[in-house]
DNA sequence: ATTTGATATATGATGCATCATAATCGGCGA
DNA sequence: TCGCCGATTATGATGCATCATATATCAAAT
């Protein structure tokens, strides 16, 4: 104990809590669960290997994300965003994100420039290799890194709550999609070059509307399906 | 299955824990904590009338709001907002407020206006009677009924979450405060009388400002002297 | 065969025992 | 007297037993 040498990292800062509410956050984020799944705590346990106690703290906190819902007292499930939903999740993107990208402007530096290039060129060739999970996680890494240089600490943690409530749906769009996704974000990176805080802002937004549309279709004609199913 | 009759109401089954976390963070926003405070779960259980489990499901859904953090593995403490965070918030608020009263302008009914001059009025009268904690509880009230009317769940929780962070500063503000805090809510009113979006989330934004700026000084001022005290 | 009510099962909520470890305290040596 | 090492205590993390109750299963009556 002569020094408390700088290990190169506390590696175990995590609890098992914590490391379930990642592992499951991934798995939403992934889209490796569907819209409606129903999910067991104990079976959850099971595959993660540890009693129920640490999976029941992370279900607890996704739940108070809105990444799952309680539909009855014993009944967890992953929620079936409504278009109402989304639309409101969307505005409220729209705007915290626009924030994130103006702020980012003006705090920028050229290695950041240079970190979101390279998201943004691994995110091509993700998606040129087909790898729609990777390029959805460098997708959220990239809109994530905005509210990093913009020093938003605050701001991300609301927007990882934000994501995380479309995590299932944000997959699904990457598995049909192409190169186009990746368009605003050169204009992005370009504005932020520029220190042009409101084109920077623009791009997000147009960023956030133009891949947003196909999602909301695909709402759409899920709850038209819905309906006409009921009568 | 015949019919999926309407039930009155399945009288929320709040469970121990919900219910644990609503007096925690009651308790919060009404200032009966103080930042820097340390929690012990043990101790809240006791006071409760529960056992830990309750408890300790609802520090953990507080330290994921930020209301509450954990500087060690075995040390809850309310955070000690920095002027940084204080002034993120402030920034989020100033437009997720702004947003909520422009949609709120857009949706009002009569009835909607009514409520805000009865909580409006009480709140002067809690004022007058020198009640700061239940002014500060009538002023939340407002502030939130304002994403009800806008119809805005999401963006509800989000603020709540925001609010919460700022639980013990606001309730210490209010202490100290008159008659003046009200003077927005009335411009606010007026505003979503005449449909105007933009004086709304203006009004909303001066209340925030005028309102924020001795929370500011207060925290400056604490920074200040711990920097002179730490030498 | 369908409905209905009793029974069995599944599953989250709760309480509690135990563990690991950080903080605290007490004693020994200089 | 002061400071350091080991024992003690405090406290969150984890696991697990039990409980309450929603859901599913099944038998009996019509």
């Amino acid at each position: 104990m002569a020094e408390t040498a700088p290990r190169l990292a506390a590696l175990d800062r995590d609890t098992l809590g914590d490391s379930a509410y990642q592992t499951l956050s991934d798995a939403l984020i992934k889209g490796r669960f569907q819209p409606d799944d129903r999910l067991r705590i104990r079976d959850l346990a099971a595959e993660l290997g540890t009693s129920v106690t640490p999976v029941r703290d992370a279900v607890l906190r996704l739940v108070q994300d809105r990444a799952l819902v309680m539909r009855s007292p014993r009944d967890i499930r992953v929620p079936i965003l409504s278009s109402a939903d989304y639309l409101e999740i969307r505005t409220i993107r729209l705007n915290l994100e626009g924030l994130a990208a103006e702020k980012a402007a003006d705090a920028v530096t050229s290695a950041h420039i240079a970190e979101l290039e390279r998201i943004t060129a691994e995110k091509e060739r993700a998606l040129l290799a087909g790898d729609g999970a990777y390029a959805t996680e460098l997708n959220q890494v990239f809109h994530f890194a905005l509210t990093d240089i913009a020093g938003m600490p605050v701001l991300k943690s609301v927007l990882q709550r934000l994501w995380l409530q479309m995590g299932p749906l944000i997959a699904e769009m990457y598995r049909t999609s192409g190169l186009e996704v990746v368009e605003h974000h050169h204009i992005l990176i370009q504005a932020l070059i520029d220190r042009d805080g409101q084109a920077a802002a623009a791009a997000i937004r147009s960023d956030i509307l133009e891949r947003g549309a196909p999602i909301l279709e695909r709402i759409r004609r899920a709850e038209r399906e819905a309906a006409a199913g009921a009568g």
